[in-house]
DNA sequence: AATATCAATGCGTTTTATGCATTAACTAAT
DNA sequence: ATTAGTTAATGCATAAAACGCATTGATATT
């Protein structure tokens, strides 16, 4: 068994495609082919099926696949261990992160740290809430940014960053658009765009009013919060997002409005893996992260 | 980066010493020492220090290692995973375990299922109490038979298979051998032969004395049971063991007594790493012992 | 000082992986 | 139903890599 047959291995299983698999690896296709041959003869079984020109993993087939993804992360973990093990500024950083935070947060702390450390390296990746979390538990990342923090996993260590306030914000003719304040009750009868199905935030918002007693109706639904403030800005309806979403510039046309009775608020904290240690760039971020927010506060207050 | 690589650099970290790894490996000892290069260059990094012709690792390289042992493992696991797959009873068992259970409970659980599953193998490893609890937390091994329980290991899936009494094991022409019963305290003055500090049955004993208000005189000391039968069989002192290992045949010159005020004994149990999943043929077994131990309960009461 | 042992390296040989071309099986479109 | 286009597997020649042997230079051992 050899490394190269497990990384053709993977890339086939992935893609269910050998030539596509060959093509990325950039190799023939009878080469990986011919390897994944060798190493189901090796195994004694047959890790795919063939179903005509199809190929797709046998049950333990999945198995095998689940456990060296496993495998692969370690080794990718640790050699990227010892090379950043000299010279851990210029390393990379792997995150994982919901949308929510892609827009502001995340660049702003990005853009901090690389005014300490300009050589460190970033690896993003979007994630819904439960793949975040997943993806920090299984070890695809060791470092996950996320609000509200999910307390119940107890494989994670988890860390408060700050908390947030949630603003309404309005299209800029809106009845309510003048008020200093408004009371999320105020918009039970609102036209609402939300971000789809799955994402947290769009449970908060749904929460929320869940609590006032009614169930928010939701005109439109955006990808990401680019999309949401397109929508109010065009005057389709109204939404909720946290404040720091709208610091730097407010989207044509529309006002925010700070919410009152009740507040809503939303925390945001960084999870990490109990089970294994942060590779050394990451722990330069990771304990960047606690420094920037905590000056923050500070500021605050 | 290849497996092949890694296994070499495995067998020189061991063994620190290149030539010998390579005839254990089957191969000359320019290819070892070839492809320890290739991975140096690699990974950009000295694994090794070498300094004159010897060889050790450097810190990175430890660390390295220890990642590397760790990826290994599960490798290794999975390939046991798939070829035991198709057949569970024909597979391995891995499994860890403390001298006090070498002698008679190991090999009696071992025979009664091989009765069941003729072509089940075994590989088993004698190791000290924490070692033990380490061996299976780090994957050495997914199984380990340990009394008592550690039940402060949290990362341990943790399982009571029996409770055993521990009796006195005295010369026959000692004062006490005619009694039907003796105190622990009766024993204070004698000399006692002991399994070597970092034994936990060694470390049942002392504390056993202790909670007395006494401290063993520890006269002679064995490194196995056998050994301590040896010593109590030529009248050099007593000792205490498990009366299980006393079932097929008492020493010669020898006589057990059942301890009373207060009777001592021990819990033991069944550790599992909470982390990992068991191989098939090691679930097999698992469940074997538990149903094993159930019966041999039942039939005692 | 002489000898033995060790790790590294140059070099020819063997093994292994690769790419190309082909085949056989399948899919989709006419 | 026929045809053209894909796809995965395989035979074969080529290229790459790992290997063993022999040697070197350094270091223990006596």
């Amino acid at each position: 068994m050899e490394f190269r047959q497990i990384r053709y291995f993977m890339e086939v299983a992935t893609r269910e495609h050998v030539t596509e698999a060959a093509h990325s690896l950039h190799v023939a296709q009878s080469s990986v082919s011919r390897q994944i041959v060798n190493l189901e003869n090796e195994l004694e079984v047959d890790l795919f099926i063939r179903e005509g020109r199809r190929v797709h993993l046998t049950p333990i087939g999945k198995i095998f696949f689940e456990r060296m993804k496993h495998a692969m992360n370690v080794i990718d973990d640790a050699r990227r261990e010892v090379k950043e093990y000299l010279d851990p500024e210029k390393g990379t950083i792997r995150i994982t992160f919901p949308i929510s935070l892609a827009a502001y947060t995340l660049p702003t702390v990005i853009y901090a740290f690389r005014l300490r450390y300009p050589e460190a390296k970033f690896q993003l990746k979007q994630a819904l809430y439960q793949e975040l979390i997943e993806g920090v538990i299984k070890g695809d990342f060791n470092l996950g940014l996320i609000g509200p923090l999910p307390l119940k996993e107890k494989k994670l260590q988890q860390k408060v960053l700050f908390t947030e306030n949630i603003v309404a914000l309005l299209p800029i003719h809106h009845r309510l658009a003048k008020e200093s304040s408004v009371k999320l009750q105020e918009l039970v009868d609102e036209p609402f765009v939300l971000l789809p199905e799955g994402f947290v935030f769009r449970d908060i918002v749904v929460n929320a009013c869940q609590n006032l007693g009614f169930i928010p109706n939701v005109a439109f639904e955006g990808d990401d919060i680019d999309a949401l403030k397109g929508l109010v800005s065009a005057g389709l309806g109204v939404t909720l997002m946290p404040e720091v979403t709208l610091v730097d510039s407010l989207p044509r046309s529309t006002v925010k409005i700070p919410l009152v009775e009740p507040s809503v608020t939303r925390t945001v904290g960084v999870i990490t893996p109990k089970e294994r240690a942060l590779l050394p760039t990451e722990k330069l971020f990771y304990d960047f992260l606690q420094e920037f927010f905590t000056r923050l506060d500070d500021f605050k207050s």
